[in-house]
RNA sequence: GGGCGGUUAGCUCAGUUGGUUAGAGCGUUGCGUUGACAUCGCAAAGGUCGUAGGUUCGAGUCCUAUACCGCCCACCA
C-alpha cells in the first residue's frame, strides 16, 4: 500500500488504465444487442460524438466535449444504463479536399492533372494515413467510446443512408435542382450555403457615378460599393415616389463605358435615404437584385466566370480579377466624367468560412432542399418539449433561424465526399435518380448515363449521423435498442449547422426526434478572453497540457469553472489548479491506504466495539447531502458546479478536517481505530466514485487499491454499493439516510470547527508557532457535554496541551493575563505569558465587541420589522437563534473587557 | 435592424426553486517543513455583486430602463 508513489505518475497510469479499460469491454454498453445475453429491458444511455474532421488535429474544443460527453457516459454507465458513445469522424469535404490538393501542389502535381478518379483514391489514402490521428488523441482524453462502432461518413453503411435520404426527399418533391442566386467561392469554384458564409466589417468605398439618360445631358447618380458589377447591370430602380426620379421611370439610361441601353424602373424595395436614392440592379450578382430583376423581368446577365474572372459580357475588361476590373472600370469612367464622388465606407464583406476568400453572389444551377416542410417540424419538436435544449435560451435562437430559414444548397462543386445519386441519360435526357447505380437508363435503355458530378454537402451526411450509425435505413437491432438517443452534446457554435439539421433530418426519416436533450456547451477561450488562434500566438495545445499536468487536471479544468452554454476563459494556471487537485486526492488516498496498514484488523473479538464520533457522523452526514446535491445538480446538466461541490467537499471538509481526526482517532487503537478506518475508506470511496466522470484516471487507478485494501480487510464500500472489479463499472452512490445520524450534528461539528479557527488565529496574531504546545480555558455553558466529548479533538486541531486544556461549564472568574475571546457563546482563554498586551486586547475584544453588537442590533431589527410575521417560521427560527447566541456572546464579551480594567 | 450573453475580490470565474454577514482558484501578506500532500499546511487582507428604478417582509438572484463589452442572425446599394 505504502509503496504508492508520493506524486502520481499519471503518463504511466493513463496508458496502462485505457488500454485495461479497453481490453476488459468497459467501453462496450452493459445491454448489447450484438450479445446473445442482450436484454432490452435495461434502460439505454446514447451519445453519437459530434464528428471531428479527419483532418483535424486535436484542440481545446475536442477536449471540451470529449470530456463532457465521457462525464455523461460514465455517469449513467455507473447509474446502471446500457451506456453507449458512438465515436467517428467526418470527411469534411472541403477541409479535406484544400489539404489533399496542398499536398499535391506540394509533390508538383494538381487535382486537375490526376483526375477525378486518382484523386479519390489518393485521398483515401491520405485517410488512412492520417485519419486516425484524431482518434488517438480522443483516446488519450479517457473518452470511453465503444470503438468497434467506429464510423466514418463516407462508409459504405454510411453512404448507403445518404442515398436513401435523398432519395427519399427527391420522391417527396423535397430536393430539386436549378437556377437559383448562391454563395459562389471563386478560389473552391463551388457553391456554399448561406451558413458557410462570414461577414466581415471592412473598411471600404461608396463609388458615386452618373447613369446618363438616353439622349440627355441629365443623369441619375447611382451609388455602388462594387463598381465591377456595373458590367451585369440591367437597370436603374428608384423609388416609385421619389420626387427627384420619379419623372425618369420608363426612360432608358445607358451603362457607362459598356454603352448598354437599360430601363429606369421603380420598385419599393429602394431606400430613399441611402446613397442617392437611386439603386443599380445587377440581377445575376446581388440577391435583391436578383429578386428585383425577377419582379420587372430584366435580363440576367452573368459576368463573371468560375474563378472570378470577368467574362465576355465585361466587354474591355474580359480577363480581369474582380479588383483589376473595379480599378480599371473607375478610372474609366473618371475620365470619361462619368463619376461624382468616393466616400469612405465601412463593407460588409462576404467571406468563405474556409478559406476566406470572398464570396461572389453569383446564379448557377445547384441542388437544393425545400426546406420549409422539414424545419416546420424540427420547430414543432422543441416546441412541443419532445426536444429540451439546455441552456433554455438557445430555443429562442433556433426558432429565429428555423423561423426564417431558406432552402438549403446541398450540392458542392467538390470530388470528396458522396456523389449525387442522378445520371442522366445521354440518349433520351431522362434524369434518373437511384438508390442503386443504375447500369442503363431506365426509360430508353441506353448506356449512355452519366452520373452528376457534384457531391453533397458534408453537413448532409452529418444531419444523418445520430441514425446512419446505428444502421440505419436498416432496421438493425442496434437502431431499435439504441435509437434514438439520449443526449446532444456539442457546442453552440454548430447549432444551425449540425443540431438543427439532425433534428430535421431525424424527424423527417425515423419518424422521431433523434435525441430528447441538446446540451451546448460554449467556447474555449484564452485568459483574456480572446479568441484562440495561431496567429496571435495564445493557443493552449491540450495534448501538450496532459502531457504537462495531465488528463484528469485537463478535463477537470473545461468541465468545471463555467455554466452551461457559457465561454469559458481557460489557462494554464487553472489546469495547474486542478493538477493540484489530482495530486490532493491521490496523496490523500495514500495516506488512508497506509493507515489500514497500521491497523489491526483481524483482532479476536473482544466485545471491543466503538460508535460514532461527532466528526464520523458529520463527515457522514456531509457526504449524503453531498450526493445529494451532485445527482440534483446532475440532473439539470449543472456539471460544473456539482464538479465544484465535490472538490470543495474534498479538499475543505474531508482532507482538512476529517482527515486531520482521524490520526487522532486512529491513534487511540482498538475498535475506535477500525471504525475510523473504515469511515475513511467509505468516504473515500464514495468521492471516488463521484469524481470518476471528472478524473477518471486517478481515480480508477486510485480506487483500485483502495478496493483491494477494502477487501481484504472486510471493510465496506459506501452504502448501497459493492466493490466491484473496476470503478468505471462500478455503481453510482446514492444518498441514503444512515442509522443514528441526525442534523446537529452539523451544527455541533460546526461549533468546534469555529473553536479551533479562532484558537489558530489567536495563536496566529502572537506568532506562537504551531510546535508549542499551549492551555486553554473553555467555559461552554450548555455546550459543555458536546465540548467535553472533542476534548481530544479540539486540542489536537488548535494545537493544545491536552493535560492544560480546562472545560467547564462557567467559570468562577475571569482568568487574568490571558488572550479571551467568545465564539458562538463559548468563552476561550488562552493565557498566553507575556504576549498579554492589555490596551491591544481591549482593542481587539472592542472590535470584535462592536462587529457582534452590530450583529445584534441588525436582527433585533430584523425580527422587529414585518420579516417576523411574513417570512416562514423556519427561517425566522433560524434568525432567533442566531440573535440569541450573539446575544450570549455579546454580554460574555462585555464581561471580559470588564475584566481586562479600564 | 432584430436577438442573446456578460458586467461579482487585483486577475479568471462560480453562485438555477429570492432567505438576510457573497464563494473558489490564481495572485498578495504573515507564520510554518521530524511521515498523506511544499503539486503542502495554518492564518490574513481584499467585494456598496455595472448604474437607476421597481416587486417583496427580504434581491447578486425576479421585473423595467440604461451604460459598456462580447456574440449570433439579417445583409440597404
Amino acid at each position: 500500500m505504502t509503496d504508492l508513489p508520493k506524486t502520481y505518475d499519471f503518463h504511466a497510469t493513463e496508458k496502462r488504465l485505457y488500454q485495461w479499460w479497453e481490453e476488459r469491454g468497459y467501453f462496450k454498453p452493459r445491454s448489447d444487442p450484438k450479445h446473445p445475453d442482450f436484454d432490452p429491458s435495461v434502460e439505454p444511455f446514447v451519445i453519437s460524438i459530434p464528428p471531428p474532421n479527419v483532418t483535424g488535429e486535436l484542440h481545446l474544443g475536442h477536449a471540451m466535449f470529449v470530456s463532457m460527453e465521457d462525464l455523461m457516459i460514465r455517469y449513467h454507465r455507473m447509474k446502471g444504463y446500457s451506456a453507449l458513445w458512438v465515436p467517428g469522424s467526418d470527411h469534411a469535404g472541403i477541409a479535406t479536399q484544400l489539404q489533399v490538393e496542398k499536398m499535391l501542389v506540394n509533390e508538383g502535381t494538381s487535382r486537375e492533372a490526376l483526375g477525378r478518379e486518382e484523386f479519390e483514391r489518393r485521398t483515401w489514402e491520405w485517410k488512412r494515413k492520417y485519419g486516425g490521428i484524431i482518434q488517438q488523441q480522443i483516446r488519450r482524453l479517457g473518452a470511453s467510446c465503444d470503438w468497434e462502432r467506429e464510423r466514418f461518413t463516407l462508409d459504405p453503411g454510411l453512404s448507403r443512408a445518404v442515398r436513401e435520404a435523398f432519395v427519399r426527399l427527391y420522391e417527396k418533391g423535397l430536393i430539386y435542382r436549378g437556377p437559383r442566386m448562391i454563395n459562389w467561392s471563386p478560389g473552391l469554384k463551388t457553391a456554399v450555403s448561406d451558413l458557410e458564409v462570414e461577414y466581415s466589417q471592412e473598411p471600404g468605398f461608396l463609388y458615386h457615378f452618373k447613369y446618363m439618360l438616353e439622349g440627355s445631358d441629365e443623369y441619375i447618380p447611382v451609388a455602388t460599393t462594387r463598381p465591377e458589377t456595373i458590367l451585369g447591370d440591367s437597370a436603374v430602380a428608384v423609388h416609385p415616389e421619389d420626387e427627384r426620379y420619379r419623372k425618369f421611370v420608363g426612360r432608358t439610361v445607358i451603362v457607362p463605358i459598356l454603352g448598354r441601353k437599360v430601363p429606369v424602373i421603380a420598385d419599393d424595395y429602394v431606400d430613399r435615404e441611402f446613397g442617392t436614392g437611386a439603386l443599380k440592379i445587377t440581377p445575376a450578382h446581388d440577391p435583391n437584385d436578383y429578386n428585383i430583376g425577377q419582379r420587372h423581368n430584366l435580363e440576367f446577365i452573368n459576368m463573371l466566370d468560375d474563378s472570378a474572372i470577368v467574362n465576355e459580357n465585361g466587354g474591355p475588361y474580359q480577363g480581369l480579377t474582380r479588383e483589376e476590373a473595379r480599378r480599371r472600370l473607375w478610372a474609366d469612367m473618371k475620365a470619361a466624367g462619368l463619376t461624382i464622388k468616393e466616400e469612405p465606407y465601412q463593407l460588409n464583406v462576404p467571406r468563405s468560412q474556409r478559406g476566406g476568400e470572398i464570396i461572389e453572389p453569383r446564379i448557377s444551377t445547384q441542388w437544393f432542399v425545400r426546406i420549409q416542410p422539414l424545419a416546420e417540424a424540427a420547430l414543432q419538436a422543441v416546441r412541443n418539449g419532445q426536444i429540451k435544449i439546455v441552456p433554455e435560451r438557445f430555443t429562442k435562437v433556433y426558432y429565429n433561424w428555423l423561423e426564417n430559414i431558406e432552402d438549403w444548397c446541398i450540392s458542392r462543386q467538390l470530388w470528396w465526399g458522396h456523389r449525387i445519386p442522378v445520371w442522366y441519360c445521354g440518349n433520351c435526357h431522362q434524369q434518373v435518380v437511384a438508390r442503386e447505380d443504375p447500369s442503363a437508363c431506365p426509360r430508353c435503355g441506353s448506356y449512355d448515363l452519366k452520373q452528376d458530378e457534384d457531391v453533397l454537402d458534408t453537413w448532409f451526411s452529418s444531419g444523418l449521423w445520430p441514425f446512419s450509425t446505428l444502421g440505419w435505413p436498416e432496421q438493425t437491432p442496434d437502431l431499435q435498442y439504441f435509437y434514438p438517443t439520449s443526449i446532444m452534446e456539442t457546442g453552440y457554435d454548430i447549432l444551425f449547422f449540425w443540431v438543427a439539421r439532425m433534428i430535421m433530418m431525424g424527424l423527417e426519416f425515423t419518424g422521431e426526434a433523434p435525441f430528447h436533450t441538446v446540451y451546448l456547451h460554449g467556447l474555449i477561450r484564452d485568459e483574456n478572453g480572446q479568441k484562440m488562434s495561431k496567429t496571435k500566438g495564445n493557443v493552449i495545445d491540450p495534448l501538450q497540457v496532459m502531457d504537462e499536468l495531465g488528463t484528469d487536471a485537463l478535463r477537470f479544468s473545461v468541465l468545471v469553472g463555467s455554466a452551461p452554454g457559457n465561454d469559458m476563459n481557460l489557462s494554464v494556471k487553472k489546469v495547474e489548479a486542478n493538477r493540484n487537485f489530482a495530486n490532493k486526492v491521490w496523496n490523500a488516498g495514500r495516506f488512508i491506504l497506509g493507515t489500514l496498514d497500521s491497523i489491526q484488523f483481524s483482532e479476536p473479538d473482544s466485545g471491543d466495539t466503538a460508535q460514532w464520533t461527532l466528526a464520523d457522523s458529520w463527515v457522514w452526514g456531509r457526504l449524503q447531502a453531498l450526493l445529494r446535491d451532485v445527482e440534483r445538480l446532475f440532473a439539470v446538466h449543472q456539471y460544473g458546479e456539482a464538479g465544484r461541490q465535490i472538490y470543495e467537499f474534498f479538499w475543505s471538509e474531508f482532507a482538512d478536517w476529517y482527515v486531520e481526526i482521524a490520526k487522532q482517532q486512529i491513534a487511540e487503537g482498538g475498535a475506535r481505530a477500525r471504525l475510523t478506518a473504515e469511515t475513511l475508506v467509505r468516504v473515500l470511496d464514495g468521492c471516488l466514485r463521484l469524481l470518476h466522470p471528472f478524473t477518471p484516471f486517478i481515480t480508477e487507478e486510485l480506487w483500485g487499491h483502495l478496493r483491494d485494501a477494502a477487501l481484504t480487510r472486510g471493510l465496506r464500500p459506501i452504502s448501497g454499493t459493492d466493490w466491484s472489479e473496476a470503478l468505471i463499472i462500478a455503481s453510482w452512490p446514492e444518498g441514503q439516510p444512515e442509522e443514528g445520524w441526525e442534523e446537529q450534528k452539523i451544527a455541533d461539528f460546526g461549533l468546534v470547527q469555529d473553536i479551533v479557527r479562532a484558537i489558530r488565529n489567536l495563536r496566529a496574531e502572537r506568532k506562537v508557532t504551531p510546535g508549542k504546545r499551549i492551555a486553554a480555558l473553555i467555559a461552554a455553558g450548555d455546550r459543555l457535554p458536546v465540548l467535553e466529548a472533542q476534548r481530544r479533538t479540539i486540542a489536537s486541531l488548535a494545537f493544545l496541551d491536552p493535560q492544560q486544556l480546562t472545560l467547564s461549564e462557567r467559570l468562577a472568574e475571569i482568568p487574568q493575563g490571558a488572550v479571551s475571546l467568545v465564539v458562538s457563546g463559548v468563552e476561550l482563554y488562552l493565557p498566553l505569558a507575556g504576549l498579554v498586551d492589555t490596551s491591544a486586547e481591549r482593542e481587539r475584544l472592542q472590535a470584535e465587541l462592536n462587529d457582534i453588537a452590530g450583529q445584534v442590533s441588525r436582527l433585533e431589527g430584523l425580527l422587529s420589522s414585518p420579516f417576523a410575521q411574513k417570512a416562514p417560521a423556519a427561517v425566522v427560527e433560524k434568525e432567533r437563534q442566531k440573535l440569541a447566541t450573539f446575544q450570549e456572546t455579546v454580554a460574555k464579551l462585555k464581561a471580559q473587557l470588564e475584566s481586562l480594567g479600564s
